[in-house]
DNA sequence: GGTGCTGTTGTACGATCGTTCAACAACGCA
DNA sequence: TGCGTTGTTGAACGATCGTACAACAGCACC
């Protein structure tokens, strides 16, 4: 409140003093409240989904998150895409460093759902958040609908050539004639992806269960059987 | 505010007028705030959890709650002990009704699993919402604890029935060796839990993509796949 | 009909919520 | 070095939250 107490802190601060906050491009400081608001969520829970435990775990101001986004909720729709497109770029990613063969890759694809960062209790707590503002969030259901196509086309089309593989005849395939060698693969996807989530689910949920191995050993016997049946149940 | 104005009405409501509430026991006027408490839930998610919201959906003030519960996590746990009973006491009753046979007790369960009340796309919403209180809240993880080995208990036995039947003698196991024939019931349960509550969460996110009655097949088909293998993977 | 108990009401309180906005200040640039 | 842009701050607002509590009133009982 002195006179003179705006400029001279000022002549300091040019000289050594840091300053009391650093400006950012708009892009970083989005992608770092959606950091903060991920980071919340493994922590806290549903309770973490505050702009003021948020911001402070940013570091920031309460004001500077309705600065870059509209609203809290667009926040929250931004922090959900990231963490899906973190998921599925993740599984894309280790099925395309696998070898070629479509066994290969599905193992790739199945040890990676099976292996942190995905298979972890707080990756749980933040997806079950989400999935609880669901139903009444349009912009929740919005973000859900674009994300989810990616993983189902993944495994759909992972699974389609495994089946495919098995039926060759060079494969494993045996005792089908071609009726029974069509498979259906929309069953199929379903069931291994409902195995896949509830196998998944039943780990985040109880640790000591059941090892990461087995599970994919679990998957990998459903796509087996599949391919031994030709995919009729 | 009139003199007489406290006896005056008094005289008419005895004869005409209903009393502004009705006194009930504190056993009926609990069950009742539990089931507005679920009703809030499923109407409105988690913003559903308000006191204000669960006094006006079960006809009562604010300050009633506080009556009955020491305070708000207890009444979302004793909803939560609630929605767990409901859904096990209900599978444990399909199951006594059906056939003595353990196909026929095995089929009832998983008939009743994808049927309504339980596959509902209202009931995944309560869920969700008492799934994202569970490592938050010590008073969750201990109905969860308590009411999850009803649960277990009645799959892994109706699985043990099936098992053993199918390498009965007179079953239909085949070319199985003792050593074969013995399975890995645990893994074959978790399995089964797996499938079961994967099929269940991908029905009620999205009913159109399979029928329940797919979703049965499915699981019996992985049962039946347990019986010929011996539960080996 | 009067009395006592207790289930019930509704106001009040402090805390915290999401959002707004005027003022501040970091940094590019002339 | 001074200026302008704009990312950033933090106080303030009204709304809503969970809880406490004194007063009210339904109903059983004498």
């Amino acid at each position: 409140m002195n006179s003179g107490g705006r400029s001279a802190p000022r002549a300091r601060a040019v000289r050594s003093r840091k300053p009391r906050f650093e400006r950012q491009l708009p892009q970083q400081r989005r992608q770092a409240l959606i950091a903060a608001t991920i980071e919340c969520l493994k922590r806290y829970g549903h309770e973490g989904l505050s702009i003021r435990t948020i911001s402070a775990q940013a570091g920031v101001s309460v004001g500077l998150i309705n600065h870059h986004f509209p609203n809290k909720n667009e926040l929250i729709a931004a922090a959900y895409r990231h963490f899906n497109g973190e998921l599925v770029g993740g599984l894309e990613a280790a099925v395309e460093r696998a070898a070629d063969s479509p066994r290969a890759r599905m193992r790739a694809f199945l040890e990676a759902s099976f292996c942190p960062p995905n298979l972890d209790q707080d990756a749980l707590a933040v997806w079950v958040v989400f999935w609880g503002l669901y139903r009444h969030s349009r912009l929740i259901q919005r973000v859900q609908r674009e994300t989810y196509r990616g993983y189902v086309r993944l495994l759909r089309g992972m699974l389609s050539e495994r089946l495919a593989q098995a039926r060759a005849p060079g494969g494993r395939g045996r005792r089908l004639g071609s009726r029974a060698a069509r498979p259906d693969l929309r069953l199929a996807a379903i069931g291994l992806t409902a195995l896949l989530d509830g196998l998944w689910l039943a780990w985040c949920l109880e640790p000591g269960a059941f090892r990461p191995a087995e599970a994919v050993a679990l998957c990998e016997a459903w796509v087996e059987s599949l391919c031994r049946r030709g995919g009729r149940s």
